[in-house]
DNA sequence: CTGTTAGCGCTTTCAG
DNA sequence: CTGAAAGCGCTAACAG
């Protein structure tokens, strides 16, 4: 009771059934046809046995170690959680596991978490939302096959899926626009990020399509972060900057805006009118429901999953990722 | 450009070095003293072929694989992901990697997961809340050392972390009994969550300890999950059953119950009180921010995982967890 | 200080 | 159908 069980090899167990090793991993693998009475004495040890094939020593051996990377930039987000969720789900049953690492939105650290990833040979990676230049995937693409989110990218042995920011950003600003609204104030994501761009650029085109300038006062600077939501509006109320409506740049960041709003007795959407990005599981029930951008998060986590598993031979990438979408809430409302 | 290009293995650069692959290993690992002139050759050689070692072969050698794994029940869910975090940070620098896998609140697929990351020869595992008795913990903790939270547990090989949900619970009530609370509704979790329960406890107990008599039909039953909330109040209202505050066995059923109330014109915290329990990041945020019970999650996962650390040998568990404790936003308030 | 020699536990020819 | 033997890439005695 007092050590640790040692876990019984495959010899251990071809020893106790009489046969010999290449035997038990014909069994164990279905490699081959093996008469019945060694098969049964076989399936008896390694129940008796407890015994699980150790995977380290199969993997050295077949060289590949049915694990995926997943590198996240944060691990307790709920846009990657969501992600992660789509990817866990289309390895299941699949006999891979994953194995998650963060790049902590750092270019360096997520080059050097794909180094681990490979140094732990696994079999491919899937890069969420990273920060590094696609040079430098297409370089890691050479070793091991990568598929990567919120980027072009298609070569042999990396795919990138892409989701469609500036539509997304033109249909939540378009909705605002027809309900009424003409000062309507974007909070932005950080200056690096594409998706953020993006975003920007929509809302600039539905603005300038319905023939409103756009006041660059209403513009302010975000981080994708709740509190800069909260910041912003503190700006552009203490600043005295009219607005009848906000468009965050994404939910989290309107989660703060809400708050600001509510600390200052604005009503949503009674006064102003709020619209975020993502569609994060919570955003259904924030009091009021959140009108916001839905992007397919968990699809999108599935579609890169199978497309990983595709170039690894394993599946066809049969899912098509679902467009960006409005979903329609109570955060916002006509003025007339 | 087309095959993949095949790492470079310590003897390839052994030999382009001109030396054995032992003293590679050594150099690599620190292992003894190497002449310099040598060690300059192989260290240009490593560079130079990018090697990166085979932490497989390595580990099927030294018989563990710098691996821990982590045992969630869903892998999106704010309370896990918080948790996570603190596992994370814990193990950076440590040379561990984490494989996360899921139970899905589920005892048998917990076990048959925590048999996965047996097969591939984690160091030891971090079993966060599962459903499966402490027996089978242990069974699992013969082989490998376990650390799990929300159970006590104390014997060679496994250790256990406990919040203490009752006190925690009758400290949040206490508070809505002193703002002069008397009817306080009560939305449970799930009737097999030993958490669940002790936080029940924990509110009678202090309706008890204040001379009120417990309505059971102010105790409604939820999930932990938002829609539970919401439908908890719904249920309320709907009887006609009358009550000036709501204490949620958790957050995110703390947020159904606030939509429902916001449908239904009940304001928070004019009209109702409310308390939920976890403190997840999105309480500080919502509108009004959430007053709550603040579980220390994060610290959970740093003190779980140093603890784990300190079983292979490689730390102490120095960490304390800090208890749990009332945190005070805005959506209680004094009736009088 | 450094090379040689055995394996870690499993899979896979290659004979039989 | 089945066993013997040869490694996968690395580390750890054991001799020099």
């Amino acid at each position: 009771m007092k050590e640790r069980d040692h876990p019984a090899t495959l010899v251990d167990v071809a020893r106790a059934a009489g046969v010999s090793p290449s035997t038990v991993s014909r069994i164990m693998n279905g490699t081959a046809r093996v008469a019945d009475a060694k098969r049964q004495a076989v399936l008896a040890a390694i129940e008796r046995m407890h015994f699980a094939p150790n995977q380290m020593a199969r993997s050295l051996k077949k060289g590949c170690t049915m694990t995926v990377g997943i590198v996240v930039q944060d691990i307790s987000s709920p846009f990657f959680d969501e992600t992660l969720r789509g990817v866990d789900d289309a390895l299941l049953g699949t006999g891979y596991t994953s194995v998650v690492v963060s790049g902590h939105w750092n270019a360096d650290e997520e080059a050097d978490r794909i180094r681990l990833l490979l140094a732990r040979k696994v079999d491919g990676i899937i890069l969420l939302t990273g920060r590094m230049s696609d040079d430098t995937v297409l370089q890691f693409a050479r070793e091991r096959p990568i598929v990567a989110t919120g980027r072009q990218l298609r070569s042999p042995g990396a795919v990138g899926f892409k989701v469609d920011n500036e539509h997304g950003a033109f249909i939540a600003t378009r909705h605002l626009i027809d309900a009424g609204h003409r000062r309507i104030a974007f909070i932005t994501g950080p200056a690096a990020s594409s998706d953020a761009n993006e975003r920007l650029a929509g809302y600039r085109r539905a603005l300038r399509s319905a023939g409103i300038d756009a006041d660059h006062e209403l513009i302010v600077e975000g981080d994708f972060h709740e509190h800069s939501g909260q910041r912003a509006i503190e700006h552009l109320l203490a600043h005295g900057i009219a607005f009848s409506a906000v468009f965050a740049a994404n939910d989290l960041s309107a989660y703060g805006a809400r708050l600001a709003l509510y600390r200052h007795g604005v009503r949503v959407p009674e006064d102003v009118s709020l619209v975020g990005f993502d569609d994060l599981p919570g955003s259904m029930y924030t009091a009021p429901p959140l009108t916001t951008v839905r992007q397919p998060l968990y699809d999108l986590g599935r579609a890169a999953t199978k497309a990983l598993l595709s170039l690894l031979g394993r599946a066809r990438p049969d899912d098509v990722v679902p467009p960006v979408e409005l979903v329609v809430r109570e955060t916002t409302r006509c003025v007339n």
